[in-house]
This record gives structure tokens, C-alpha cells and sequence, in this order.
DNA sequence: GATGAATGAGAGTTCATTCAT
DNA sequence: TATGAATGAACTCTCATTCAT
């Protein structure tokens, strides 16, 4: 029964898994189609091919991080409550599904320019209004103020998503580098707590 | 002129670029073989298979990392030179290589216990003494001599790796979110300094 | 017409001709589709790989002699009464599918352990009971009752089957000795005749 | 210094070997070349083509055993004396160089005719005169004077060949029908006495 | 003679996609 | 909707053969 309805969300669920984990061209339909409990026809009947289904995986990927900022910039927020709020959403967001950020890593190395259209798309089909322009402005006055002390608002992001994405990534690289196993013991607060740290001491006068 | 004795150092540097562009299943042989200027089939002759030939290229983009690490660490250095040297290491690299980060990235998403065991045989084999113990434990030293306000070594060094490594791919994650192209004008100029003034105020006493 | 679900037995029928002529490595995967009439791909479909598919013809091929056998040593024959029947047995299997003697024959020349082992799990896989300890108990009851003049059940066996086994197989190298073609007429039953008079003057007493 | 001149005897050896193993299509010049420590080019240079250093070797084998049948017929030998005497021929040499058989069978199965003309070369080549006509007569004048049994030459030396040939690559089929092992002391003499008296009490009045 | 590198034709295999039912 | 079978293009890999030295 529930089966019947929620076939192309088993779908999108197994594919976000395969896509993540191999890549666009090195996922299978196949695997999908086992994972997702569902006849490989079907997907096509569904998604029409493989690079569609993948763009519709990458939308709601997207989609699901977007709008939390946007609500966020919207609020006028000061730098360090923004600071504070924008850690928190992307860590949880990610650290809740890894699949994501590899999705977005992903498309990050291989296709850029696919992203840049894909937001594009995004920002005019749900003609989110605050939009990107706004926070610009927004960095642009912290720094006038003298709320913060990286007047760039590209240098004073790019510290911010940097830290945030690879936080959960760069897990096993330094589990390398140490040559022993991290604990998972509260890894997402301890993680959060020194990330938004070194952001205050860092980049808060 | 240089057709000579260097055919598989070419086929090395295509197959970096080509794997670092469209993953391990998606690169193509031929491609690769076109741009090394060889026939394809010589790729197998010294390579045996395209796995092979992915190995060996990823254990070139490590060993040409490791080594500087290693030697900035068996210098004892402060935390003040050591965070500044580290960032400039890891950007210098980088991004004369953009490559050799987009691997990289793409092993840690899709195999991160590849890199596991890739390192521990680079430490195995070239014997390199100095270790990453070491780098703990200087660590831990500035912490308790009061150099630096983050006193994990896993915290310290993710959040240097972080920002270094992401620093040239989120680029186009940056330009997605503002909207608009970044000028390339001294990009890595600014975006060392702009780290290293990050974590100087943010992790240094 | 017959094109319907028999795709799968299309294809074998075509890989015993194509492996019995061009042994495993000689033969050619597009022959054997174009024989079957069927896409190549469909062969992998089936049976995955051209080993896999080998692997399946020569079970095949066993199988289809074996049971005779064993119901006939269950038998409990004279010995007379089993030369005729098993010489019969094989000549018929043989000279109607000139084919399983060739594989068998390649077989036995190139991976003679691959049979042991297949036929070790005929035996297990089908419980056939009677088993080849009875043929050596029935081998030894006919030598010390007098009914055979060759007591060892190895050289017994081995007379029996070779003279089988080369009838059809030896016919080209006859035509070579004897630098002309043989008549085809009534070769079969000739054939058995010689074989069968060989035998019984032979090993009966 | 022996490595020089003997360099076409070693790949011969090898070829010999290798044929014998896999069969001219599944023989690889690489592993020929490797097992007469040569360089792959070098076979070329001996032997042309792999087809040619085939040819070469399927004659070298008939070359070996057909004089020594030649020899036996001229001397217009009784029936008993043939039997004896053909027997241990074609099982001395069979048994003391299995590869020979291996090769004559394969050709055989998968090149009835390219033994034909082989042979028909050989002959003309040598100018071998008694020639298979002389075999035909001289079985002919064994069974006008009542000497044996089976008076079809074509018959009478098929029943001598399948027990000679057979008798060594029947090993394991019958270690199989018998599922065990069999002892290989003295194996040969045992085989040769059991043909011998098999053919001997079958085919002799 | 001898060698390592090179070549090109083709072989086995994979996979997204479509078809028939 | 759903399925198993089918397809064709493309891909990795192999191998006899040749080339340059």
C-alpha cells in the first residue's frame, strides 16, 4: 500500500544514496532500482532519464538548505547571532545527511557551472525576495559598524561554508593524519563549539 | 621533442586531470590517451588497468603533499609560524594544483578507507620518522604553554585544513551565493591572508 | 514462432557448436548471438560471462550422459548384456551430438581437473546413488564369476570408453591414414559392430 | 652461448607446450615468448606468425611419429607382430610426450581438414614411399589368410588408434568414473598390456 | 639478432534506455 | 503502473604484429 504511492521517493532516497557515494557517472540505475525496491523501468517512467533524475536530486538537496538561510538573512540578524545561526543550520543539515554534502561536494569539483544554474533556476522559480543581494549589504554594514573585523563579504562567507561543509567530511582525512580513530562522542557539539569559536575570536572585533 | 622515454609521466598528468574532472567511472580512457598524445592501449602496458593507473595517480597527489608537512613539522616550529607556513604549504599546493585538491576531495567523499590505507603505506614505505605523533604533541605543547586558545589537535587541525583546502573550490559555491562572478585579481593572495588572519585571531593567545 | 521464451536455449544450443568447434578461448561471443539469433548482450544477461556460459554448456553436456550410465549399472547387468548397452549408450549420445565429444575431448586436454570437479558435484548435487563404487563392485563380481578376462576395473573401463569415445571423433584421422574419404553409410552402425565383436572377443570369456 | 643457437628449438618447446595447453587460440606468443626466455619480437623474426609457428609445430609432431609407422608396414610384418609393435609405438611415444597427443586431438577436433593436407604434404614432401596404401593391402592379406578377425582396414585401425590414443588422456576421465585416484606405477605397462591383449584376443583368430 | 615501445583491430562486457506485454 | 527482455552504443581491455633503435 505504501508501496503504491511513494515509489519515486523510495527513488529519489536510493538515488541521493548511490549519487553521493559514486558520483553521477559511476552511479547505477540498477542499484537504485534494488535499493529503491522497484523495477529499473520504472525510474525512467518516472525521472525520464539518469541526468534528470539527478538535476531533480540536486534541486531538493539545494532546496532544503536554501530557504533556512534565506529566513535567516531576512531576519537582519547581528553578525554574531547570525554567525552562531548560520553554523548551526549548516551543520545540522549536514551533519544529519552526510549524503548531502557529498552531493554537494560532488558537483562542487566536477560541475560548477551546473550548480550556478541550478540556484539560478532556484532563486527565480520560488522568487525568494531577501536573495543574496541583501546579504551582501548585510555583512557590507557589520563591517562598518565594526561588528566584524573581514570587511570582504566573498572572504567572510567563504571562512564560514568552508568550515562548516568540510566539517564533516574532513573526519576521515584527519583520522589520517592522527592515525587513530576519532571518538564520536559528541563529535557534532564539539565540532560546533570550535568552529563558531574560532569564527567569534576570529572574525568578531 | 619531449615524445621521448616520458610517455607514462604523460599519461600520469592526463589521467590526473581527467580523474580529477570526472571522477574514477567517469573518466575515459581514450581521453586520456588523447591527451597524452599515445595510443590507448599503451596505457595498459604500463598500467595494466584504469584501477591501477587511479592508484597510482592518487598516491602521486599524496606524496607530493606529505613530505613538506613532515618536514614543517620536524622544525618544532611555534604556532604562529606554524599556522602561517601550514596555510601557505596547503594553498601553494593547492592551488597551482587545483587538480590535486578536487582528487583528493573526491577520494574523501567516495573512498575515504582508500586514503586510509594509502597513507599508512606512504608513512610505511618512505619511513618518514617525525610522524603525526609528533604533530599532536606540538600541539598540545602550545596549548599548555598558552599559545593557542584551541587546545584538540583534531579541532585545531580540521579547521586549518578546512579553510585551506576549500579555500579554491568554494569559489564557485561563493559566486553561486553572491550571485555574481568573483574577480580573480590576487584571489590567493587575499584568501591566505584572509584565512590566516582567521585563525591567527582565532586560535592564537 | 519459437523466438518466444527460449532465448536461453537458443543460446546454449549455440555455445556447445561454438565452443566444440573453437574450443573457450577461439570461440567468439558475436558468432554465438548471431547463431542464436539474439543480441549479444543478452548472452551476458543470461549468463553473465563467457566462462560462466562455458561453464554451463559442459555441466550441460555431462548431465545429458551420465543418468544412462547410472541406470544401467543399477541394472545389475551381465557383463555381456553391459558392453552392449554401454557401448550403445555412448555411440548413440555421440554420434548424434558429435559435439559433446568434442568438448568433453577438449576438456579432458585442457582443464582436466575443471571435470573432476563437475562431476563431483553431478554426484553430490543429484544424490544418484548407485555411484561408480558399484560399477568397480560389478567389474570385480564378472571377474571371479569368469565372465571377463580383464579382472582390473580401471583398464576394463578405460578400453570401453576409448574405443566409444574415438569412433567418431577418429573418423578425419582414418581418412588421413588411409588418404581417402570413408563412406558415410551406415558408419555408425559399423562402427558399433567392430567395436561391440572387439570388446566381447576380447574381455568376455 | 647455447642460449644463441637454439633459440627456434626453445620456442618450439614452448610452442609445443603452449598449443598443447590452450589450443591455437587460446596460445599466447607472450607466454611462448616468456617460457623460451625470448623476446616476443623474436618469434616473428623466427616463425612469422603465430598460424605459421603452428603449422611448424603440428608438423614437427606428425614428423615424429609417422616414420616410425612407415618403417613397421614396410617390413610386411604379420598381423601379431603389428599389433605388438604399432601399440608400443604410438604409446611410447604418446606417453613419454602427452603433449603430442594433446595437440594431434585438438587439431583434430577443431581442424579435421588441416590435417588432411598436413599429412598429404608430409607425404608428398618425403616421398615416404610404402605409403597407407601398403597398410590397406597388408590388413587386406592378414584377413584373406585368415590371420585376424576384423577385416574393414578402416575398422580394424581405428580400434588400434582410439586404444592407443586414448589410453593416456583417459586417465583422469576414468580417475573421475571411479573417483579416486589411480596409481601411476607403472601405469604404462599395465595400459599397454591390457590394449595388447584386448586387441590381440579381439582382433586375432 | 635482439629489445622495448607502439599500433590497430577486435574481443568481452557494461549500461542507460526502450519495448512488449 | 509494472515487469522481464531486448538493444545499441560505448567502454575497458587484449593481443598479434610491427617499428625504431
Amino acid at each position: 500500500m505504501e508501496q503504491k504511492q511513494d515509489a519515486d521517493q523510495r527513488i529519489l532516497k536510493a538515488a541521493l544514496k548511490e549519487f553521493s557515494t559514486y558520483g553521477l557517472s559511476g552511479a547505477r540505475m540498477e542499484r537504485i532500482a534494488k535499493e529503491a525496491n522497484i523495477n529499473k523501468a520504472m525510474i525512467f517512467y518516472y525521472f525520464s532519464s539518469k541526468e534528470k533524475l539527478y538535476e531533480v536530486v540536486i534541486r531538493k538537496v539545494f532546496s532544503s538548505v536554501y530557504p533556512k538561510m534565506v529566513e535567516l538573512i531576512s531576519m537582519n540578524p547581528t553578525a554574531e547571532v547570525f554567525l552562531e545561526r548560520a553554523v548551526k543550520i549548516y551543520s545540522g543539515i549536514f551533519s544529519r545527511n552526510p549524503d548531502f554534502v557529498k552531493m554537494i561536494m560532488i558537483e562542487l569539483i566536477q560541475n560548477p557551472g551546473n550548480i550556478t544554474s541550478l540556484m539560478r533556476d532556484l532563486f527565480t522559480e520560488n522568487g525568494l525576495t531577501p536573495g543574496p543581494g541583501h546579504l551582501k549589504d548585510l555583512i557590507g554594514k557589520w563591517y562598518r559598524k565594526g561588528e566584524i573585523s573581514e570587511g570582504d563579504p566573498f572572504q567572510f562567507m567563504l571562512n564560514l561554508v568552508s568550515l562548516s561543509l568540510l566539517s564533516f567530511l574532513g573526519k576521515p582525512f584527519m583520522e589520517i593524519i592522527f592515525q587513530n580513530p576519532v571518538s564520536d562522542e559528541n563529535f557534532e557539539e564539539k565540532r560546533i563549539e570550535s568552529v563558531l569559536n574560532l569564527l567569534r575570536r576570529g572574525m568578531l572585533t
